[in-house]
DNA sequence: AATTATACTTATTAGTAAGTAAGTATTACT
DNA sequence: AGTAATACTTACTTACTAATAAGTATAATT
């Protein structure tokens, strides 16, 4: 087997991934990948012989990870405020990276998708809004937490807060993302 | 006077800033305003040299409209629930206008901006949530609203909640904020 | 009336973007 | 050993980008 060629297309995948929320859509080239990985645009090429194909690579990377994480938080002996601060964590990181989250990136880039990139968009935004959704009922079904809210509704909320809380954050410091935090968990602990 | 280059600088401003909004600084190029006004592109950079400068202008008008909505809003003779739903007004009209709020846009692409820019944005998302933040002290003051938390983290909430809530509606349908608005309404009503 | 400033257009440049075609080296398969 | 697939590089094309220089018509100023 050719190993390498494997670890290229990955490769690219992961560098993709930090210039779409770094930058943006349409602030990454195939020049800036092609730098960091030091092959040239056209190897590139070979492995997503669009644009459009390697953001449809990257969507559905995070499609694959919110998939995973999804049935990772339902078996997990933890209760759902923890559940919930394991998937606040994951924003938290994104500013010391100077990054905002996917879903934001995208949703901002919306109107200059390509058709196919937009569908995958609205199928991951869906799978994550559902799960935390999920969480926020189960732990008010166990009594672990308390809202007054529609489950969907509370995790468009807690959503909203997370990716412009991530966006605002990266412009006035990360002083501002944390105290959204604890203000969204103080609503709903128990 | 020369009446028609006024006209003509303020109109580029103002598709600039329809541009940004529904496609994001690094989407929109002096050819799609030159196209919409029937000039050539030179006559852009004849009023803003540098796309650069275009931004500032840009900028530059959100400052002195929120500048102006804060001194009204101070004055005006409505409740402070009332004062937030002509604010929550202007978001929900750029969901039919298939964009996002100027702050969204900017913080999206905020990696990508020059740093005059960067400045002037940090001045406007500054202006905006110290208006929300004051507006929500005066009606918690006037026994008018109700919440729990400090003025300031209450505005990043409901803040975020718009930002984000309008970029995902762009995506998942208006409803979706609409449910946002209707909750965070609900929250500070007494 | 002559000059100057304004508001452009025409024409051009340098740089960068995505994308492709053809060639090459390496590995896998038969 | 010969063939074919894989994973690239080299070289190129087309299209668009911001930006500039030089020219032009009109209006304002002196």
């Amino acid at each position: 087997m050719l190993e390498k060629s494997i670890d290229t297309k990955t490769a690219i995948l992961t560098i993709a991934k930090d210039l779409m929320r770094q930058l943006g859509y349409n602030a990454f080239s195939y020049a800036d990948i092609a730098q960091q990985l030091n092959i040239k645009n056209a190897a590139i090429h070979y492995h997503y012989p669009a644009k459009e194909d390697l953001l449809l690579g990257v969507i559905d990377t995070y499609i694959e990870e919110y998939q995973h994480l999804g049935k990772q938080l339902i078996a997990a002996p933890i209760s759902s405020l923890q559940k919930l601060s394991l998937f606040i964590e994951k924003y938290s990181v994104l500013i010391d990276q100077k990054s905002i989250c996917i879903i934001g990136s995208v949703a901002s880039d919306y109107n200059t998708l390509p058709k196919s990139v937009r569908e995958k968009v609205l199928k991951l935004i869906d799978l994550v809004i559902n799960m935390v959704a999920q969480t926020l009922a189960d732990g008010r079904a166990k009594g672990e937490l308390t809202f007054s809210e529609e489950p969907k509704t509370k995790s468009l909320l807690i959503m909203t807060n997370l990716a412009a809380g991530v966006q605002l954050a990266r412009i006035t410091g990360k002083n501002d993302f944390n105290e959204i935090v604890k203000a969204l968990l103080d609503q709903i602990k128990k």
